[in-house]
DNA sequence: CTGGGGAGGGGGCCC
DNA sequence: AGGGCCCCCTCCCCA
């Protein structure tokens, strides 16, 4: 596919070359140019190649690597331009280099090392569902951008359903394994060559072989400073496209929801204005696209999840035994945190994935406790404050006031200052009930209502009898089985 | 314009 | 590992 690929190119540049303008001197810097590019190319091609093959038959290797007892042999130089890490190991002076084992890595397993590895020394990364977190944070440990923006490409296209019932259809399976072919090696080198290129990357392009079940993203190479421009102006940057999924979870039209991360707050206002006025949503069967792409985008997520390696981890410093202490690192962002619960848990912030939805108002939350504070505050008004005096009422003297699903307290001073016919007043006091969320419903154990929360045909019972509500545990694949 | 409060989101950590 | 609690921060609304 590389060959291929350079072919093209190559190609490419020979037509420009042969379509001059009439007149045109042959000496002009166009053709100059693409004649250099041409060499360049060719030249890049086939250096890269007999690096390779030297590697592989051992010959000038002055590196050796120990990834969990197995030994890499590989070229210092060629580490070097491809990797800051090994930028920081290799320039730290001739000390380290006497030894016979140069670098030990423990923190990736041989198999992640040898994607890597063949990267660099022939531009592809052959990327997996399997494999691709794993590939990400060794690429993250080892300072390797370009690979990390393949790795998000390849998980942002993995978890991309915006085409999902066209593309499904033409593309039975979502890609199980992923060759991505870079231009010319890695970043470095192409930083070390002619700086930011003076032509824009193409938009990556996704060929899929479904005889094989396989996919190949082909994209030219992006060296750190036109990926970085790309993030900012492309739409479809890494980066960019992780809001985008986001927001493709969370219909943007629908102002129930927010947007994870920086793009969380956008649709706030909109969510506070609407959650007494949306009860009518909430009746109302969800939109089967955005339920089937939340439902698809949770499958994804989970199969991230899955894919978590035992160790995402890095070195974040060492203890007083110089023994490592590892942290598990976001394959998205630089936070790091110290259990894989934890990561799971802010990974949500990364996929937009909203497992917690109020049966009341349809709101989603990434946290059950935050659907729970949701649901306590706005649905059953157990703040014992008058909402009004904000004078601390009791169970007994704040009556409850029903607005929509939503409810608050008032104390008796502030319901007789208002008219009462203007007060929808909770007749049944609801509120002073035990919530089906925490109890349970119909003499349900708390275990058995704490995983399986009431669901319910009736929804009803959302406008109108707050108190009953029911929030519900919605598992999206479950419900599109059915 | 500004400050206070409400609501939601996220991190750390304990059970 | 999951649930839950606490705390802090940000955003928005409103007086």
């Amino acid at each position: 596919m590389q060959k291929k690929l350079k072919t093209e190119m190559v190609e490419d540049l020979g037509a420009s070359r042969l379509y001059r303008a009439p007149g045109e001197s042959s000496h002009q810097q166009p053709q100059r140019w693409f004649n250099a590019a041409d060499i360049t190319v060719a030249h890049q091609s086939s250096l890269l190649k007999q690096l390779n093959q030297q590697r592989r038959q051992e010959l000038f290797c002055d590196c050796n690597l120990l990834v969990e007892g197995q030994l890499f042999r590989a070229h210092r130089n060629v580490l070097f331009a491809s990797s800051g890490y090994f930028r920081m190991l290799l320039s730290q002076g001739p000390d380290g280099l006497a030894d016979s084992v140069d670098a030990t890595f423990d923190v990736f397993s041989p198999e992640t090392f040898t994607v890597i590895l063949d990267f660099i020394y022939s531009g592809q990364l052959d990327l997996s569902s399997h494999n691709v977190i794993e590939v990400m944070s060794a690429a993250s440990y080892l300072q390797m951008n370009n690979v990390i923006n393949y790795c998000k490409n390849f998980i942002k296209s993995s978890l991309d359903i915006s085409v999902k019932d066209e593309e499904s259809e033409r593309c039975p399976s979502v890609s199980e394994t992923c060759s991505f072919t870079s231009g010319a090696g890695d970043e470095t080198l192409e930083q070390q060559q002619q700086g930011p290129s003076s032509v824009s990357p193409p938009p990556a392009l996704w060929t899929r072989d479904n005889s094989r079940s396989q996919s190949s993203f082909i994209g030219k190479d992006l060296d750190q400073e036109s990926s970085a421009s790309v993030m900012k102006t492309n739409p479809s940057s890494p980066a960019e496209d992780l809001h985008a999924e986001a927001e493709d979870l969370h219909d943007p039209q629908d102002p129930l929801y927010t947007l994870p991360g920086s793009e969380r707050r956008r649709g706030k206002g909109g969510t506070k204005r609407k959650v007494g006025s949306n009860s009518n949503r909430s009746n109302q069967p969800e939109d089967l696209d955005m339920q089937e792409a939340r439902t698809q985008k949770a499958e994804k997520a989970e199969e991230l999840y899955a894919t978590l390696p035992p160790i995402v981890g890095v070195i974040g410093h060492f203890n007083k035994d110089s023994n490592a202490i590892m942290r598990f690192k976001c394959p998205f962002c630089t936070h790091t945190v110290k259990r894989k619960a934890d990561l799971k848990r802010h990974l949500r912030c990364h996929t937009g994935e909203r497992p917690y939805p109020c049966q009341a108002c349809n709101k989603r939350f990434t946290r059950l406790e935050h659907l729970r504070s949701h649901f306590e505050t706005i649905h059953q008004a157990r703040k014992l404050v008058c909402r009004k005096c904000k004078c601390q009422v009791t169970e007994d003297t704040g009556h409850v006031v029903c607005e929509g699903t939503r409810r608050y307290r008032m104390c008796t001073a502030c319901i007789q200052e208002v008219d009462c016919d203007d007060i929808p007043m909770d007749s049944l006091d609801g509120a002073n009930e035990e919530p089906a969320l925490l109890l349970g419903v119909d003499g349900e154990e708390e275990g058995d209502s704490k995983r399986s929360w009431m669901v319910t045909d009736d929804d009803d019972l959302a406008e109108d009898s707050g108190a009953d509500l029911i929030i519900q545990q919605v598992d999206d694949s479950d419900e599109e089985l059915e």
